[in-house]
DNA sequence: TCGTATAATCAAGTTACTTGAAATTAGAGA
DNA sequence: TCTCTAATTTCAAGTAACTTGATTATACGA
Protein backbone atom coordinates (compact mmCIF):
# COMPACT_ATOMS: atom_id res chain seq x y z
CA UNK A 1 0.00 0.00 0.00
CA UNK A 2 2.67 2.41 0.85
CA UNK A 3 5.63 3.31 -1.22
CA UNK A 4 9.09 3.44 0.13
CA UNK A 5 8.78 7.54 -1.31
CA UNK A 6 6.02 7.70 0.69
CA UNK A 7 7.10 5.88 3.57
CA UNK A 8 9.66 8.60 3.71
CA UNK A 9 8.23 11.22 3.32
CA UNK A 10 5.13 10.27 5.94
CA UNK A 11 8.33 10.11 8.58
CA UNK A 12 9.35 13.72 7.43
CA UNK A 13 5.78 15.10 7.93
CA UNK A 14 5.23 13.92 11.02
CA UNK A 15 8.38 15.18 12.48
CA UNK A 16 7.42 18.13 11.12
CA UNK A 17 3.80 18.34 12.69
CA UNK A 18 5.84 17.51 15.92
CA UNK A 19 7.55 20.60 15.84
CA UNK A 20 4.55 22.70 15.55
CA UNK A 21 3.00 20.85 17.86
CA UNK A 22 5.51 21.80 20.39
CA UNK A 23 5.58 24.96 19.54
CA UNK A 24 1.71 25.31 20.35
CA UNK A 25 1.20 23.17 23.77
CA UNK A 26 4.22 25.99 25.00
CA UNK A 27 2.30 28.77 23.60
CA UNK A 28 -0.70 27.71 25.33
CA UNK A 29 1.04 27.05 28.55
CA UNK A 30 2.74 30.04 28.11
CA UNK A 31 -0.53 32.08 27.82
CA UNK A 32 -2.33 30.23 30.68
CA UNK A 33 0.32 31.55 32.87
CA UNK A 34 0.68 34.83 31.97
CA UNK A 35 3.93 34.77 31.19
CA UNK A 36 5.11 36.23 27.40
CA UNK A 37 6.70 33.72 25.03
CA UNK A 38 10.16 34.54 25.30
CA UNK A 39 9.89 34.18 29.08
CA UNK A 40 8.15 31.37 28.40
CA UNK A 41 10.88 29.42 26.12
CA UNK A 42 13.37 30.72 28.56
CA UNK A 43 11.42 28.70 31.30
CA UNK A 44 10.83 25.93 29.40
CA UNK A 45 14.78 25.45 28.42
CA UNK A 46 15.58 26.03 31.93
CA UNK A 47 12.69 23.20 33.27
CA UNK A 48 14.72 20.64 30.72
CA UNK A 49 18.18 21.75 31.51
CA UNK A 50 18.05 22.24 35.14
CA UNK A 51 20.58 25.17 35.02
CA UNK A 52 21.68 27.69 32.45
CA UNK A 53 24.17 30.89 32.19
CA UNK A 54 22.85 33.95 30.95
CA UNK A 55 25.10 33.65 27.63
CA UNK A 56 23.03 30.11 27.22
CA UNK A 57 19.63 31.41 27.74
CA UNK A 58 20.37 33.88 25.33
CA UNK A 59 21.33 31.96 22.76
CA UNK A 60 18.61 29.70 23.01
CA UNK A 61 15.94 32.52 22.85
CA UNK A 62 17.81 34.38 20.30
CA UNK A 63 18.13 37.71 22.30
CA UNK A 64 21.10 39.48 22.77
CA UNK A 65 22.66 39.52 26.35
CA UNK A 66 21.37 42.85 27.05
CA UNK A 67 18.14 41.71 26.88
CA UNK A 68 18.80 38.57 28.03
CA UNK A 69 19.95 40.41 31.66
CA UNK A 70 16.32 42.52 31.30
CA UNK A 71 14.53 38.54 31.08
CA UNK A 72 16.01 37.24 33.86
CA UNK A 73 15.32 40.78 36.11
CA UNK A 74 11.66 40.67 35.00
CA UNK A 75 11.44 36.52 35.82
CA UNK A 76 13.63 36.81 38.70
CA UNK A 77 11.16 40.19 39.89
CA UNK A 78 8.18 37.67 39.68
CA UNK A 79 9.80 34.73 41.47
CA UNK A 80 10.22 32.42 39.11
CA UNK A 81 13.87 31.90 38.58
CA UNK A 82 17.25 32.51 40.37
CA UNK A 83 20.45 33.86 39.83
CA UNK A 84 23.30 32.06 41.86
CA UNK A 85 26.80 32.72 41.83
CA UNK A 86 29.09 30.41 39.00
CA UNK A 87 31.47 28.66 41.16
CA UNK A 88 33.98 27.92 37.83
CA UNK A 89 33.74 31.49 36.57
CA UNK A 90 33.03 34.37 39.05
CA UNK A 91 32.34 36.98 35.74
CA UNK A 92 29.01 34.91 35.47
CA UNK A 93 26.07 33.75 37.19
CA UNK A 94 23.59 30.58 36.78
CA UNK A 95 20.05 30.59 36.53
CA UNK A 96 17.78 28.00 37.92
CA UNK A 97 13.82 27.56 38.05
CA UNK A 98 12.12 28.24 41.59
CA UNK A 99 9.87 26.14 43.02
CA UNK A 100 6.87 28.83 42.03
CA UNK A 101 7.35 27.90 38.33
CA UNK A 102 7.42 24.05 38.61
CA UNK A 103 4.68 24.29 40.90
CA UNK A 104 2.52 26.32 38.45
CA UNK A 105 3.62 24.80 35.16
CA UNK A 106 3.57 21.13 36.84
CA UNK A 107 -0.15 20.42 37.04
CA UNK A 108 -0.37 21.72 33.51
CA UNK A 109 1.95 19.60 32.02
CA UNK A 110 1.43 16.34 33.85
CA UNK A 111 -0.77 15.03 32.06
CA UNK A 112 0.92 15.13 29.00
CA UNK A 113 4.09 13.28 30.50
CA UNK A 114 1.97 10.34 31.83
CA UNK A 115 0.06 10.43 28.23
CA UNK A 116 3.79 10.22 26.72
CA UNK A 117 4.87 7.08 29.44
CA UNK A 118 1.78 5.25 28.48
CA UNK A 119 2.68 5.96 24.99
CA UNK A 120 5.93 4.60 25.26
CA UNK A 121 5.21 1.27 27.30
CA UNK A 122 2.99 0.48 24.05
CA UNK A 123 6.26 -0.20 22.53
CA UNK A 124 9.01 -3.34 22.58
CA UNK A 125 12.46 -2.78 23.53
CA UNK A 126 13.40 -3.03 20.39
CA UNK A 127 11.42 -0.64 18.80
CA UNK A 128 12.27 1.92 21.49
CA UNK A 129 15.92 1.60 20.56
CA UNK A 130 14.58 2.41 16.64
CA UNK A 131 12.86 5.18 18.25
CA UNK A 132 16.20 6.66 20.45
CA UNK A 133 18.51 6.16 17.71
CA UNK A 134 16.34 8.16 14.90
CA UNK A 135 15.49 10.81 17.09
CA UNK A 136 19.29 11.17 18.23
CA UNK A 137 20.55 10.77 15.22
CA UNK A 138 17.64 13.51 14.09
CA UNK A 139 18.98 15.33 16.39
CA UNK A 140 22.50 14.98 15.59
CA UNK A 141 21.90 16.45 11.92
CA UNK A 142 20.49 19.32 13.03
CA UNK A 143 22.81 20.58 15.60
CA UNK A 144 25.31 19.95 12.58
CA UNK A 145 23.30 22.23 10.24
CA UNK A 146 23.20 24.87 12.78
CA UNK A 147 27.10 24.95 12.94
CA UNK A 148 27.19 25.09 9.54
CA UNK A 149 24.77 28.05 9.45
CA UNK A 150 26.60 29.67 12.38
CA UNK A 151 29.48 29.27 10.99
CA UNK A 152 29.57 30.40 7.03
CA UNK A 153 29.79 33.64 6.09
CA UNK A 154 26.66 36.08 6.42
CA UNK A 155 23.94 36.15 4.20
CA UNK A 156 24.02 39.05 1.57
CA UNK A 157 20.27 38.94 1.44
CA UNK A 158 18.76 42.99 1.29
CA UNK A 159 15.47 43.66 2.60
CA UNK B 1 22.62 -3.38 29.73
CA UNK B 2 19.56 -0.70 29.56
CA UNK B 3 16.67 -1.28 31.79
CA UNK B 4 13.64 -1.10 30.19
CA UNK B 5 13.05 2.38 32.47
CA UNK B 6 16.54 3.45 30.83
CA UNK B 7 14.89 2.96 27.71
CA UNK B 8 11.75 4.70 28.16
CA UNK B 9 14.16 7.95 30.14
CA UNK B 10 16.02 7.55 26.78
CA UNK B 11 13.51 8.25 24.51
CA UNK B 12 12.18 10.71 26.33
CA UNK B 13 15.50 12.84 26.71
CA UNK B 14 16.24 12.21 22.85
CA UNK B 15 12.34 13.82 22.15
CA UNK B 16 12.90 17.13 24.21
CA UNK B 17 16.94 17.41 23.00
CA UNK B 18 15.40 17.08 19.47
CA UNK B 19 13.03 19.65 20.64
CA UNK B 20 15.79 22.20 21.67
CA UNK B 21 17.50 21.64 18.61
CA UNK B 22 14.76 22.39 16.36
CA UNK B 23 14.40 25.53 18.06
CA UNK B 24 18.35 26.88 17.42
CA UNK B 25 18.44 25.76 14.29
CA UNK B 26 14.90 28.02 13.43
CA UNK B 27 17.21 30.83 15.70
CA UNK B 28 20.21 30.65 13.59
CA UNK B 29 18.74 30.62 10.09
CA UNK B 30 16.55 33.87 11.48
CA UNK B 31 19.57 35.63 12.34
CA UNK B 32 21.79 35.09 9.26
CA UNK B 33 18.58 36.02 7.38
CA UNK B 34 18.09 39.05 9.24
CA UNK B 35 14.21 38.76 10.29
CA UNK B 36 13.61 38.79 14.15
CA UNK B 37 12.43 35.57 16.36
CA UNK B 38 8.62 36.23 15.66
CA UNK B 39 8.69 36.70 12.19
CA UNK B 40 11.34 33.76 11.45
CA UNK B 41 8.93 31.98 13.36
CA UNK B 42 6.16 32.75 10.97
CA UNK B 43 7.95 32.41 8.24
CA UNK B 44 8.98 28.69 9.43
CA UNK B 45 4.89 28.27 9.63
CA UNK B 46 3.96 29.14 6.54
CA UNK B 47 7.11 27.48 4.57
CA UNK B 48 5.94 23.95 6.13
CA UNK B 49 2.05 24.66 5.49
CA UNK B 50 2.47 26.85 2.25
CA UNK B 51 -0.28 28.95 2.85
CA UNK B 52 -2.47 30.28 6.44
CA UNK B 53 -4.33 33.05 7.54
CA UNK B 54 -3.15 35.56 9.61
CA UNK B 55 -5.61 34.14 12.75
CA UNK B 56 -3.49 30.86 12.57
CA UNK B 57 0.08 33.04 12.55
CA UNK B 58 -1.39 34.40 15.49
CA UNK B 59 -2.29 31.40 16.87
CA UNK B 60 1.13 29.83 16.07
CA UNK B 61 2.88 32.89 17.09
CA UNK B 62 1.28 33.52 20.28
CA UNK B 63 0.61 37.18 19.15
CA UNK B 64 -2.21 38.73 19.14
CA UNK B 65 -4.11 39.26 15.98
CA UNK B 66 -3.10 43.20 16.14
CA UNK B 67 0.40 42.02 16.36
CA UNK B 68 -0.20 39.74 13.72
CA UNK B 69 -0.89 42.44 11.74
CA UNK B 70 1.98 44.66 11.80
CA UNK B 71 4.20 41.19 11.58
CA UNK B 72 2.52 40.69 8.31
CA UNK B 73 2.96 44.19 7.18
CA UNK B 74 6.92 43.75 8.02
CA UNK B 75 7.32 40.87 6.43
CA UNK B 76 5.11 42.11 3.26
CA UNK B 77 7.03 45.11 2.68
CA UNK B 78 10.15 42.87 3.43
CA UNK B 79 8.84 40.82 0.60
CA UNK B 80 8.43 37.64 2.13
CA UNK B 81 5.13 37.19 2.12
CA UNK B 82 1.44 37.94 0.04
CA UNK B 83 -1.74 38.60 1.48
CA UNK B 84 -4.34 37.20 -0.94
CA UNK B 85 -8.33 37.88 -1.24
CA UNK B 86 -9.51 34.23 0.93
CA UNK B 87 -11.77 32.81 -1.36
CA UNK B 88 -13.73 31.06 1.14
CA UNK B 89 -14.42 33.78 3.64
CA UNK B 90 -14.36 37.56 2.04
CA UNK B 91 -13.15 38.98 5.76
CA UNK B 92 -10.39 37.61 5.44
CA UNK B 93 -7.24 37.06 3.83
CA UNK B 94 -4.60 33.99 2.90
CA UNK B 95 -0.95 34.40 3.59
CA UNK B 96 1.69 33.14 1.41
CA UNK B 97 5.73 33.16 1.40
CA UNK B 98 6.99 34.74 -1.52
CA UNK B 99 10.12 33.19 -3.97
CA UNK B 100 12.25 35.94 -2.49
CA UNK B 101 12.12 34.08 0.99
CA UNK B 102 12.38 30.11 -0.23
CA UNK B 103 15.28 31.60 -2.26
CA UNK B 104 17.07 32.67 0.79
CA UNK B 105 16.01 30.25 3.00
CA UNK B 106 16.58 27.35 0.47
CA UNK B 107 20.08 27.16 0.30
CA UNK B 108 20.31 27.15 4.10
CA UNK B 109 18.04 24.34 4.84
CA UNK B 110 19.12 22.39 1.53
CA UNK B 111 22.29 20.32 3.28
CA UNK B 112 19.74 19.32 6.52
CA UNK B 113 17.21 18.35 4.33
CA UNK B 114 19.49 15.87 2.39
CA UNK B 115 20.95 14.53 5.77
CA UNK B 116 17.48 13.92 6.91
CA UNK B 117 17.18 12.03 3.48
CA UNK B 118 19.92 10.21 4.11
CA UNK B 119 19.10 9.47 7.89
CA UNK B 120 15.50 8.33 6.53
CA UNK B 121 17.12 5.59 3.77
CA UNK B 122 19.51 3.98 6.63
CA UNK B 123 16.03 2.40 7.76
CA UNK B 124 14.08 -0.40 6.94
CA UNK B 125 10.57 -0.11 6.01
CA UNK B 126 9.25 -1.79 8.95
CA UNK B 127 11.41 0.81 11.16
CA UNK B 128 10.04 3.67 9.55
CA UNK B 129 6.90 2.36 10.38
CA UNK B 130 7.59 2.21 13.97
CA UNK B 131 9.38 5.97 14.17
CA UNK B 132 6.06 7.55 11.72
CA UNK B 133 3.67 5.81 14.31
CA UNK B 134 5.60 7.07 17.37
CA UNK B 135 5.62 11.20 15.82
CA UNK B 136 2.58 10.64 15.17
CA UNK B 137 0.85 9.42 18.75
CA UNK B 138 3.36 11.60 20.29
CA UNK B 139 2.06 14.28 18.34
CA UNK B 140 -1.35 13.79 18.90
CA UNK B 141 -0.78 13.55 23.17
CA UNK B 142 0.51 17.31 22.47
CA UNK B 143 -2.49 18.40 20.79
CA UNK B 144 -4.52 16.92 22.87
CA UNK B 145 -2.78 18.45 26.01
CA UNK B 146 -2.20 21.83 24.29
CA UNK B 147 -6.70 21.55 23.92
CA UNK B 148 -6.76 20.56 27.55
CA UNK B 149 -4.72 23.84 28.62
CA UNK B 150 -6.97 25.98 26.25
CA UNK B 151 -10.05 24.53 27.33
CA UNK B 152 -9.28 24.91 31.76
CA UNK B 153 -10.81 28.04 33.62
CA UNK B 154 -7.96 30.03 33.62
CA UNK B 155 -5.16 30.01 35.85
CA UNK B 156 -5.02 31.64 39.46
CA UNK B 157 -1.36 31.77 39.29
CA UNK B 158 -0.62 35.76 40.81
CA UNK B 159 2.51 37.45 39.65
C1' DT C 1 51.70 40.62 34.25
C1' DC C 2 50.17 42.44 30.28
C1' DG C 3 46.84 42.32 26.67
C1' DT C 4 42.85 40.34 24.81
C1' DA C 5 38.66 37.72 25.24
C1' DT C 6 34.53 36.58 27.66
C1' DA C 7 30.32 37.22 30.97
C1' DA C 8 26.96 40.00 32.51
C1' DT C 9 24.99 44.46 33.20
C1' DC C 10 23.40 49.20 32.21
C1' DA C 11 21.37 53.33 29.79
C1' DA C 12 19.48 55.40 25.68
C1' DG C 13 17.05 54.84 21.65
C1' DT C 14 14.24 51.85 18.67
C1' DT C 15 11.15 48.24 17.59
C1' DA C 16 7.61 45.24 18.51
C1' DC C 17 3.55 44.16 21.24
C1' DT C 18 -1.10 44.83 23.64
C1' DT C 19 -5.41 46.87 24.17
C1' DG C 20 -9.66 48.51 22.66
C1' DA C 21 -12.31 50.02 18.92
C1' DA C 22 -13.78 50.05 14.02
C1' DA C 23 -15.01 48.08 9.46
C1' DT C 24 -16.52 44.19 7.03
C1' DT C 25 -18.51 39.82 6.34
C1' DA C 26 -20.37 35.22 8.02
C1' DG C 27 -23.71 32.47 9.82
C1' DA C 28 -27.72 31.39 12.71
C1' DG C 29 -32.46 32.17 13.91
C1' DA C 30 -37.01 34.58 13.62
C1' DT D 1 -35.29 37.95 3.99
C1' DC D 2 -33.82 40.49 7.86
C1' DT D 3 -31.69 40.86 12.22
C1' DC D 4 -28.43 39.89 15.54
C1' DT D 5 -24.30 38.04 17.09
C1' DA D 6 -19.86 36.24 16.10
C1' DA D 7 -15.62 36.09 13.52
C1' DT D 8 -11.66 38.21 10.77
C1' DT D 9 -8.64 41.73 10.07
C1' DT D 10 -7.06 46.33 10.60
C1' DC D 11 -5.91 50.64 13.04
C1' DA D 12 -4.26 54.05 16.61
C1' DA D 13 -2.48 54.98 21.14
C1' DG D 14 0.07 53.48 24.87
C1' DT D 15 3.23 50.02 26.89
C1' DA D 16 6.61 46.52 27.01
C1' DA D 17 10.44 44.34 25.17
C1' DC D 18 14.58 44.50 22.30
C1' DT D 19 19.11 46.33 20.29
C1' DT D 20 23.22 48.83 20.45
C1' DG D 21 27.28 50.39 22.47
C1' DA D 22 29.65 51.21 26.57
C1' DT D 23 31.11 49.51 31.29
C1' DT D 24 32.72 46.46 34.97
C1' DA D 25 34.79 42.35 36.34
C1' DT D 26 37.08 38.19 35.62
C1' DA D 27 39.46 34.63 32.77
C1' DC D 28 43.13 33.07 30.06
C1' DG D 29 46.97 32.94 26.83
C1' DA D 30 51.52 34.97 25.54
Amino acid sequence: MHSREDLEKEVMVAARDQGIGSVLFRNALGRKLGVNVTDNECLSFLTIQGVATPSELAHYTGLTTGSTTAMLDRLEKAGFIMRKPNPKDRRGVLIEVNKKWMAAAGPLVAGIQSAHRELLGSYSDKELIVIADFLKRFTYNVHEHTKKIEEDTPSTLSR
